[in-house]
DNA sequence: GTCACTATTGCCACCACTTGCGATAACCTT
DNA sequence: AAGGTTATCGCAAGTGGTGGCAATAGTGAC
């Protein structure tokens, strides 16, 4: 546990849903200029292969990151106005046992949000 | 219509199913280097937005292109093997009654492939 | 505590785009 | 066919992220 991977994990407990990469290393280079942007996402892989955090994809190219221990939920993006919105892991595990029996596939329903329209933007 | 859109739609039409811009690029720069990657990334959202095209996301950083007219489809891929599989929309409907149901969102389930671990990478 | 070994780091170049800008081409109207 | 308007283009710089590399820091064995 080097101070750099110390430095990422407290900025995401700090920040407490989906932080991108980015703002982390924002935040840490504010007082720590001479850590590199490639160190905050190498720790953020590690932290993750250790189970300490986990990431997300929104409708961008910009993963989110978080705590493993929020509880886990899925997304639902609008590809027009941009809105999101959380759903319960619930609602998903149906299509996640569908897949598992048809196909042998292990879902993680929760790893990218789910695109479409919302309410407000529906024509 | 200008002619780099022309090469790019053409390209579409030789690839059969989901291609990169950057192998867009590639073939249409062999005979024409002049044109741009920037225009050939500009008129695949062009063409996306006249509904000649459409483009979904695997588990990388790289926009998949496809025609419009090939039959809609799942995705999943495998985050360990990178192995992907197409699955018939039809398996993922069920979700998306419940979603337009339960929350009036319109989901697009073959925008993005959904990640997993296949039957060969089970543990 | 010293030494060896391994993990991690900063730096840099690259990748897959994206965006701003001034030049050019497409398309209307007359 | 010419002129004006708008869309699109090539170029170049920027963004979020990845990967190689040599230097350095952490760790564990003696
Ligand atoms: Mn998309
Ligand atoms: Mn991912
Ligand atoms: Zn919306
Ligand atoms: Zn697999």
């Amino acid at each position: 546990m080097t101070v750099q991977r110390r430095l990422v994990l407290d900025a995401l407990q700090r920040a407490r849903h989906h932080t991108t990469a980015e703002e982390i290393a924002r935040q840490i280079r504010a007082r720590h200029p001479q850590i590199d942007p490639s160190t905050v996402y190498r720790n953020l892989e590690a932290l993750e292969e250790l189970g300490y955090v986990t990431h997300t994809h929104l409708d961008d190219r910009v993963t989110r990151w978080h705590r493993a221990d929020v509880e886990r939920h899925g997304h639902l993006v609008c590809r027009r106005c941009g809105s999101e919105q959380e759903i319960p892991l619930r609602t998903l595990e149906p299509l996640g046992r569908r897949l598992r029996s048809e196909q042998g596939f292990r879902a993680d329903l929760a790893h990218s949000a789910i695109v479409g329209i919302c309410r407000e933007c529906a024509p």
